[in-house]
DNA sequence: TGAAAGGTCAACCGTTTGGTTGAATAAGGG
DNA sequence: CCCTTATTCAACCAAACGGTTGACCTTTCA
């Protein structure tokens, strides 16, 4: 089954969970990468991982021993077509994002 | 303070919640009128309104003895610039935002 | 004045969430 | 073969969530 609207937004409204599609952003990552700038625990990331994976907001495809996290971007596709209907926001502004990402970051990872 | 990703993501990952913002685009609306649709209790309905507008994305008005839920598409915007910085999607898409409505509006008070 | 309407508050309840720890499993490397 | 690395599993915990009910406050209006 795909992943609905309700698990979508709820991986959506953790910060950790957040920070990690941020990361992943950058590039492809193992779990054990994924969870070195956190202060949390290993299984305590993995979790995440699986809730991110359970919303399709990341693929995971192990290879060996190490498991690969890779952002899945369309996941956000719905979700964003129904926040759009309400507001009609200016076309993708990145300048913006770009403010948000740096400030996600100072705070995750202070 | 204004509201954080983090509780505006999590407004939006309950589907009553959700139904209650797709009812508010027609029209504002009273807390009983609001609540009618749904069978849950006045008083939970009242906790989701609670809620939505902590996240920003409604504000309440008491006029007399009824109080008024406004839509506040406006805390929508650093949510929706967030997650257009993962995928850059088409510009808004209207046509498959009327499919998600009437998808919801089906299964939330079938 | 007093009853009804509109909402919230407070206490409670079961379930989910986000975290921990320690053991278990699986795959390389020497 | 054994040790280490990579990751998950299982049990547990405190706190938050979504819901209920009943009491409560305020406003309207006959």
């Amino acid at each position: 089954m795909e992943p609905s609207l309700d698990t979508v937004f709820a991986a959506l409204a953790d910060p950790t969970r957040r920070a990690i599609l941020t990361m992943l952003l950058e590039d492809d990552m193992a779990v054990t990468d994924v969870a070195e700038p956190f202060e949390i625990s290993l299984a305590a990331i993995s979790k995440h991982l699986t809730i991110l994976a359970a919303a399709g907001l990341i693929a995971q495809e192990k290879r060996g021993r190490v498991k690969w996290c890779k952002l899945e971007p369309d996941a956000l596709k719905a979700a964003s077509v129904w926040m759009q209907g309400f507001g009609q926001f200016e076309p993708v502004n990145l300048d913006a994002f770009e403010a948000f990402l740096e400030q996600e970051l100072g705070e995750d990872h202070a």
